[in-house]
DNA sequence: GGAAGATAGTTGAACGTTGAATTATTCCGC
DNA sequence: GCGGAATAATTCAACGTTCAACTATCTTCC
């Protein structure tokens, strides 16, 4: 019969081009570099890792330093175990403290302590200094508005955060 | 005196303006959104870690599919350490062997089994969709080439590998 | 040719992350 | 207003990573 002789949908995956190998394996490179840099750098000076330093950043951005377990959880990027975890931490160093929600009996409230604020002011300036070094000391202007829409368009618009 | 009177280097630190602070946070997003679906793809249907699947396919790139362990490192972008028992838990699956390098007594040479051979090339079909549907499918060739260069940028060189 | 230092690789303990399971509360439809 | 589904958050165990300590070999240079 002519419909079985029509032809197969390939089985053959659809290979990376040679650019997009390469875009690949340059950005691989790059983000490893980068959070090595920032990991290290974090870990040397405050002993905390990157996404700690998120965390606590986010927090004292929010209005009264406090959110939602949850609300954090998605601002710091990270998932609610690893949060849940990651609190837990920052609570025994006095850096965080949780308390329920009035609202709702299901929530819970971080908000940043005194000293996890001045923690944040102590570590950031070094903190963005490994940023610059390790981005934009070695970008152009017009890379660094790339980068941003390349951003974008891998997450699918604006980072509201 | 007058001398006094000069302005003392700003103790304040270059913070980031307002186009680098949104490179950087839709940098972050990005990059922490891809690899988590990179990751979770491999973990889901390979049970390995996207690390592991680099080490293999470095080494599935490699003049006969063997490199030392230092080589192989570098090439997949990891710490000794880490190779080493990332390396041990992939020879325990017999997808990869180690054995004493001839022309250097601290050498080890790794190399891939027929049976790893075999996982890569099951497993790089659905890891190459991830890849494409989490980047490249969102990007414009102009982009793919913008990231190229901004990863080349940032690793201070072409990339190698 | 022997000591000092560099290099290769591994190991173990401490730590962070993951994913599934669990508990508690709230929301929704009838 | 009641039962079932959804949501919030935590916990535990398994796993991967890190960093420092360690062993073994090689290189250098006097």
């Amino acid at each position: 019969m002519s419909r079985s002789a029509t032809i197969q949908a390939p089985v053959q995956p659809h290979w990376l081009d040679e650019q997009e190998q390469l875009a690949w394996r340059s950005y691989l490179a790059a983000s490893r570099a980068i959070e090595e840099a920032i990991q290290g750098q974090l870990q040397r000076d405050a002993d905390i890792p990157h996404i700690y330093y998120e965390i606590l950043v986010r927090l004292s951005e929010a209005p009264d330093r406090m959110l939602r377990m949850s609300d954090l959880a998605e601002r710091s990027l990270s998932s609610r175990s690893r949060l849940s975890h990651a609190v837990s931490r920052l609570e025994e160093r006095g850096w965080i403290t949780r308390r329920a929600s009035p609202d709702d009996g299901r929530g819970m409230l971080a908000s940043l302590t005194e000293q996890g604020m001045a923690a944040v002011v102590k570590i950031a300036p070094g903190h963005v200094n490994a940023v610059r070094e390790q981005i934009f000391d070695r970008l152009t202007p017009e890379q660094v508005k790339q980068l941003q829409e390349i951003g974008e368009a891998i997450v699918g618009g604006p980072v509201n955060f």
